[in-house]
DNA sequence: GAAATAGTGAAGTTTAAACTTGACTATATG
DNA sequence: CATATAGTCAAGTTTAAACTTCACTATTTC
């Protein structure tokens, strides 16, 4: 049920914009007109940009009447975590799962 | 002199192909051409894609003779590692100092 | 030293991502 | 209820990324 893969959230977080709007929503969450404001572009384009970090499990976004409240999500971030646990050198890893095996028994 | 921007690093893992060669180049170093089997596409178009992962710090290669020898680089993972511990939630952050300073005290 | 192997370089094509325009809906405010 | 605000939708354009072709160099191997 997951459905975040670690290819959206390299390819959302690829783009300026877009790990920009990620690293200013992990500080406070905002309407979509606020995060909007820094950009030299359309509110479209940012709209756009919000549903591919959505898809990605980057940002929730709720509509609360006319204003849309955007937040980080962690979820993206966890995928990216554990992409990074699993590219560490072999031996690390060996390592890690002796580490994990032990705290078991 | 470190050159490598999360940037970068983001940009070259958004492409499937790039990340499956960083995935195989943690299991082990290969040449440019074993790197290029299992892909559809000339040796042309994976040398560009490793000229990028280069660039981002993901890859070192050396030739050997008329083989380049291409490794894993820990450099852009470590940068990836650090963008993901400066976005995690604000409180974790305020609790990872807070133990940090106690840690030097 | 001829032929095969491993890779490189410049230049063009194709495909996909980023962004715009203009028309539109829904909610709020005077 | 008229106007402004906040955002959305469909469709098109522009720009950049991915990939190709073909010609070429350097290193082996026979």
């Amino acid at each position: 049920m997951s459905e975040i893969d670690a290819a959206r959230v390299f390819q959302a977080l690829g783009d300026a914009t877009r790990r920009d709007m990620v690293e200013r929503l992990t500080e406070t969450p905002m309407s979509v007109s606020a995060l909007a404001a820094p950009y030299d572009m359309t509110l479209t384009a940012v709209g756009q940009h919000l549903a591919i970090l959505e898809a990605a499990g980057l940002v929730t976004t709720e509509k609360q009447g006319r204003v849309r409240v955007c937040k980080a999500d962690t979820r993206g971030l966890s995928v990216l975590q554990n992409w990074l646990l699993d590219r560490r050198p072999p031996l690390e890893r060996m390592l890690d799962r002796l580490g994990d095996s032990l705290d078991e028994s």
